[in-house]
DNA sequence: ATCATATGTTGCAGTCAACAACAAATCTCG
DNA sequence: CGAGATTTGTTGTTGACTGCAACATATGAT
């Protein structure tokens, strides 16, 4: 495999062709020439390349209904580069296999009765973990080089989870944080394209988020959303600081806290409306000061800060306000997430299909 | 000019052997072949293509000591691609043309007086605005697409710097906030180029910071340190929110200040003392909030935050502590920078720098 | 049925980088 | 002091890739 050459500049075509048809789905030759920018020669030569070496498959002739000869369609072939994702929660794991292209060929789910993740993992992928690429896997918490560093959720400090997963399964694992994950899958499969710098906010057992920039993951991604100290000397964290978010919210930790406390709020009950509003301003001043050190344009409200977020938009608006500048402010959009809790699955996969790609130049 | 094809690989590689040369200083072709990992002959070709379009200059035999043909040495020449970095302050403007190579080849300072930057810059810039491939000009604030956004210092607000020098110069300007600039000089000028992620603090009239990830600087950059809420419903500020950090240590705004409370609190005085101390704190908390929400591996405490962090390093570093998770803290460094108040002039023309090699590809 | 239109296909030309053989310049060791 | 070892520049050749232009093909329009 030479490294440099003019073979190069051909694995870079063939690379960016690939990930052209992963990501727009299927397309004619001619769109491919517009997209990218070759010769239709140069297409013609890649496609037969790519047929021949089995990632792609080319069906003949759709009539667009206008004049001239019909352009030849180009299309992936899912079990050309399947990738293995898997989500961790606390009780559950999830698994999926998605094909090139982006189809979910096999998919399932775990509880974990206070097993080790790990096993469940190994357990779960042990007919597919060998037939597939790229294996991510997304955990709850702050990951740094394939180890988890810190997750409130897990209880976990320190482990090596890519070696761990390594050694039960036999193969490599790439470790991401579940609020990034989601971002990548929100921005690539989502709603969330034309977003420049999407902030992806996580609401589990803990509260992290994740920063896509031009639709790549934040180097060194996860951010410790509820460990925000957002009441100096405030309420003792688990983490051993004080004031946290996560402290300061943790009357809530689950949708149906939420669900709850809003029905006894629109029952009358004062207690519930004002934890509500709490809640929602000190998210709101946690998010001031996570907005104003990265200047997001984007924000969506994922897990169960989904609820939280449609309960307390108004008090989440101005605790920002209060606490991030006009300009920033300005050009910020606030949604909740359109792929609901498949988020962090798909963007594990499509990390994974990032791996790929970039393997393949 | 093609856009594609082999020509391109070509341009790649011709500005690899630039970015090179210019970043690590003259090298011989021995050296080149390993750094860039192409074939002797090609290197050869490269820098024969380089010397002729005039921007590289080889002279030959160094006798190295060691046994086999000496090498020929490849060194940029200054001249054949220039850039003007210019940094704006509150009181003055800085200029300065920089060769290819990072020579710098004239230099100029104005008081201002109260006159508007633009105007001395567009005087100071005279005679070499149209020699430079690239002008850059670092201010301290907000900054985005060329508008600054919001400056404290500056007193402006959406202001569209980048077409105000245009029109005075007659030339194409990038605008850049000072943290940023500063970052990316500290980094490929000065000492921190190991980091992977650096956070740049600049004291001025008002307080940003910038971070470069991975030798690059961040897109949106400017964070805006000085609006970071460390006290919510605090003092009232400048830009309208209560509690900025900036508003909680408003005493300080200078490095003298700095220094006479230094002064005063080792000859005793409590309340100069207690001052520097509570303003140690808030920093240390606001950039509580910055790690976390960025992820740093090293802190340069620039401007006059150099003067406040050598005073108050405990006082930071504890508020810091109890604001950030152990981890993010363990893998930080904290310093100040090497290049003094160069950093943000070095770091704009490096900034040009990189405008023009990617030019070139 | 014929022409216009859009697209795939084929052969050719230009360019590039790797490779290998050779030339040049220095050091080392006897 | 000289021969071999060593490192590096140079040259000619080769294989590969993309763009281009001419041609072939398949559809719609008239």
């Amino acid at each position: 495999m030479a490294r440099t050459g003019t073979e190069e500049l051909r694995r870079r075509n063939r690379a960016a062709l690939v990930e052209q048809l992963h990501r727009h789905g299927p397309q004619t030759r001619a769109e491919l020439t517009e997209a990218l920018g070759l010769n239709r020669s140069t297409i013609g030569a890649l496609a037969a390349d790519l047929a021949e070496s089995g990632y792609v498959q080319e069906t003949t002739g759709r009539s667009t209904g206008s004049a001239g000869r019909p352009s030849t369609l180009a299309e992936c072939v899912p079990k050309a580069a399947m990738v293995t994702a898997v989500e961790i929660r606390v009780d559950l794991v999830r698994f999926a296999l998605v094909g090139l292209g982006g189809e979910v060929l096999e998919r399932a789910e775990t509880e974990l009765d206070g097993d080790d993740p790990v096993d469940a993992i190994a357990a779960v992928t042990r007919g597919t973990a060998r037939d597939a690429l790229e294996a991510v896997a997304a955990v709850p918490g702050l990951v740094d080089a394939g180890s988890v560093a810190h997750s409130t959720e897990l209880g976990w400090a320190g482990r090596d989870l890519a070696a761990d997963l390594a050694a039960a399964t036999g193969r490599e694992w790439q470790v991401v944080d579940t609020a990034t994950a989601a971002a990548v899958g929100e921005w690539s499969r989502g709603d969330a394209h034309e977003s420049t710098k999407l902030l992806y906010l996580h609401g589990g057992r803990g509260l992290t988020a994740g920063l896509v920039v031009d639709g790549r993951a934040q180097r060194g991604g996860s951010i410790q959303l509820g460990h925000i100290v957002v009441q100096p000397g405030g309420r003792e964290c688990a983490c051993g600081l004080r004031g946290c978010l996560e402290a300061e919210m943790e009357v809530f930790g689950y949708a149906e806290d939420i669900e709850h406390a809003t029905l006894a709020a629109g029952m009358g009950d004062g207690a519930a409306r004002d934890g509500l509003r709490r809640s929602g301003e000190d998210l709101g001043r946690a998010l001031g000061a996570v907005v104003t050190a990265t200047g997001p344009d984007e924000i969506l409200f994922g897990g169960w800060l989904r609820e939280l977020y449609l309960a307390t938009a108004a008090p989440v608006r101005s605790a920002l306000a209060e606490t991030t500048l006009p300009h920033l402010r300005s050009r910020l959009r606030l949604r909740t997430p359109v792929l609901g809790d498949e988020g962090a699955l798909t963007g594990a996969a499509e990390t994974g299909f990032a791996a790929v790609v970039d393997g393949m130049r």
